[in-house]
RNA sequence: GCAGCCAUAGCUCAAUUGGAUAGAGCACCUGACUACGAAUCAGGAGGUUGCAGGUUCGAUUCCUGCUGGCUGCGCCA
């Protein structure tokens, strides 16, 4: 109901078009209900126009006529909306549609003024709960933290952009056995000096020291036994030691967090959920879906073809698979989310499936969602703490502010210290997470130093590159011709090159909404390096500030529109843009 | 043993989820700065999509089998 012209106005030419060829199929061959889709899809090629319908192939065998024959009928007797500039049949049987330049015109000039840039706000009213980053306490964050912080935070991003409400919560690894290793280590290790220079490599090396003595020394794990347990009961001592390690341990987490711009609405560890965890095992207990087995408490899952799920310890402790149903059950009470969606690596697909399908047998209303990446590894092997060959965080992003630094003393020896350094900030750390985001999450990935600081080609300082050249042609006119009103002069289409940055920016809304709903914002990364490389073609072979009037505001305007979503676009990715650089 | 994921140009990755001639970047070759910013652009070369079948108008995409790699599978998260 609400802004319905507006609205309209701004559907996509996709949208738009599917709804018009599928009522327009049904119509002339009398279809009332089909599987086969009859909307349109964009073409890979302009020469197939700018978008396909490929319905008639799919009729040949129901209506018993050549696809051919059946596209023919279909452009005979159908009546062209009124931006389609043509139709064209091609090839087996392909129904080409060719947009008008007005009507690219009007609709990019509609983004122009947009504040959504044409993406529909399909999340109002909708809470949506992500968590993701997640990292242990008392360890430090490795390049393997990486990938479920920024992948997870530009899904974070993506949804708040659609109208939901999001919350961003950091479920950290706060509760478990490692504690007593860390309690009993603390006591024994703990180097007050390394402590205050750097808290969380310190507590690692203790964790590390205490697990290899527990290796060899029995009593040492007997220890580690009692202090956990004391934990456990509430022990004043235990308890704010491990509080300690907490607060010492958010507080570096978060100088990191605000170097990648990552923002959480919450910190909620595992242990905000223990009070749950005996009532959790009662309710699977009534509703018969745990037994007894070997002393612990497990649900078998056998139904649905996956292995048994330990609920409870022989010794009576809790897991993560409770905690997680604990987890579940809080956030439905508190923020009666429309999904929680979780970032995690591969590794954990088995244990998400299997509480997934526990929390359905308990009649949890909860759509659950688990977005998960290919795990990175070393050229040389996967690391592990235990193992000691990690590379911090820090390190990396140390390291990518001071190579883009080096860049930017090159080509900006004007520039004061402090400027240059805030632009070697947007450009290293946008070089990091974009080359984690520019590509499908599900793929492995082998970190080398070379291609996690890709700053040449695909890449980030390509895209805020053509971001810059725009914000400077743009001042540029605006000094040149300081009176006129570019509002006063409509965007025309001339040029191919014109047409095809037009055509681009159409799909927007549609390339929002695809790496939205399939969790992959390397969809949106596409699409922007896709934009930026048409807008550079476009700067380097037509003239702007130099064509005549109209043409020279109308190309303005097609530089402003461009900058806009190339701005917009690359901040959901949560990569910054700089007007200069 | 069972299960999940992956295999695309020399290298790193795409391919709008079954569409037309499989596209980019790096590296390689040829051109363009007395130009609105060359961190750029115009062009060239580079492919039996791991292998073998199948499904159909049409397969990188779906199914089966195989090869190779990664990951997980009762008391870690």
């Amino acid at each position: 109901m609400r802004r319905r012209d507006f609205m309209q106005s701004l559907s996509t030419f996709e949208e738009r078009l599917s709804v018009w060829t599928t009522n327009a199929m049904r119509s002339v061959f009398d279809l009332a209900d089909t599987e086969v889709h009859l909307g349109v899809s964009p073409t890979n090629n302009e020469k197939f126009g700018d978008y396909q319908c490929n319905a008639a192939m799919e009729l040949a065998r129901a209506l018993k006529k050549a696809p051919r024959q059946i596209a023919q009928e279909f452009v005979e007797a159908a009546e062209l909306p009124d931006f389609v500039e043509k139709i064209e049949i091609a090839g087996p049987g392909f129904i080409n549609f060719f947009l008008t330049n007005a009507a690219l015109s009007e609709y990019v000039q509609a983004l122009e003024s947009d504040p959504h840039l044409g993406v529909e706000q399909v999340g109002e009213g909708k809470t949506v709960v992500i968590d993701y980053s997640s990292p242990n306490v008392a360890k430090p964050m490795h390049i393997g933290h990486i990938r479920s912080t920024v992948i997870g935070n530009a899904i974070d991003r993506l949804f708040r952009f659609r109208g939901f409400n999001v919350i961003a919560d950091n479920h950290l690894g706060d509760w478990g056995t490692q504690f007593g290793l860390m309690l009993i280590g603390f006591r024994n290790f703990a180097d007050e000096a390394a402590l205050k220079e750097a808290p969380v490599e310190e507590l690692e090396r203790i964790y590390v020291a205490s697990y290899n003595r527990s290796k060899e020394d029995e009593t040492w794990r007997d220890q580690a036994k009692a202090e956990l347990v004391k934990l456990q009961q509430g022990d004043a001592e235990n308890r704010a030691l491990w509080e300690k390690f907490i607060e010492l341990s958010i507080e570096e987490f978060n100088t990191i967090y605000e170097r990648l711009d990552v923002h959480f609405d919450l910190y909620r560890g595992e242990s905000f959920y223990n009070d749950r965890l005996p009532g959790m095992i009662q309710l699977l207990e009534e509703k018969g879906l745990a037994k007894e087995s070997d002393g612990a408490l497990i649900v078998d899952l056998e139904e649905d073809g996956m292995p048994i799920c330990i609920v409870r310890k022989s010794d009576g402790g809790f897991n993560y698979a409770t905690t997680d149903l604990a987890t579940v059950e809080a956030r439905v009470e508190e923020f009666s989310p429309d999904r929680i969606i979780y970032v995690t690596d591969e590794r954990q697909q088995l244990h998400f499936r299997q509480f997934f399908s526990i929390s359905k047998k308990l009649g949890m209303e909860a759509n659950l969602v688990h977005v998960w990446f290919g795990l990175m590894r070393l050229p040389e092997a996967t690391f592990s703490t235990r193992e000691g060959n990690v590379i911090k965080l820090a390190a990396l992003l140390d390291e990518a502010e001071a190579r883009a630094l080096e860049m930017v003393k090159k080509s900006s020896p004007e520039m004061s210290e402090e400027q240059q350094k805030d632009l070697a900030k947007a450009i290293g750390i946008g070089a990091i997470k974009y080359t984690d985001l520019s590509q499908n999450p599900q793929s492995l990935v082998t970190f080398t130093w070379e291609k996690a600081l890709n700053m040449e080609g695909n890449s980030a300082p390509y895209l805020q590159y053509a971001y810059a050249r725009i914000s400077s042609v743009y001042d540029k006119y605006h000094v040149q011709y300081p009176d006129m009103e570019l509002s006063d002069h409509p965007i025309h289409i001339e040029q191919a090159i014109e047409r095809k940055l037009a055509v681009k920016l159409t799909r927007f809304p549609t390339a929002i909404q695809s790496a939205a709903e399939n969790y992959r914002p390397n969809i949106l990364a596409d699409y922007l390096y896709d934009l930026a490389q048409i807008y550079s073609s476009f700067y380097q072979n037509v003239p702007f500030l130099k064509a005549e009037e109209g043409v020279r505001e109308s190309r303005i305007r097609l530089c402003r529109v461009t900058a806009k979503v190339l701005k917009q676009g690359l901040s959901l990715l949560g990569i910054e843009t700089r007007e200069r650089i």
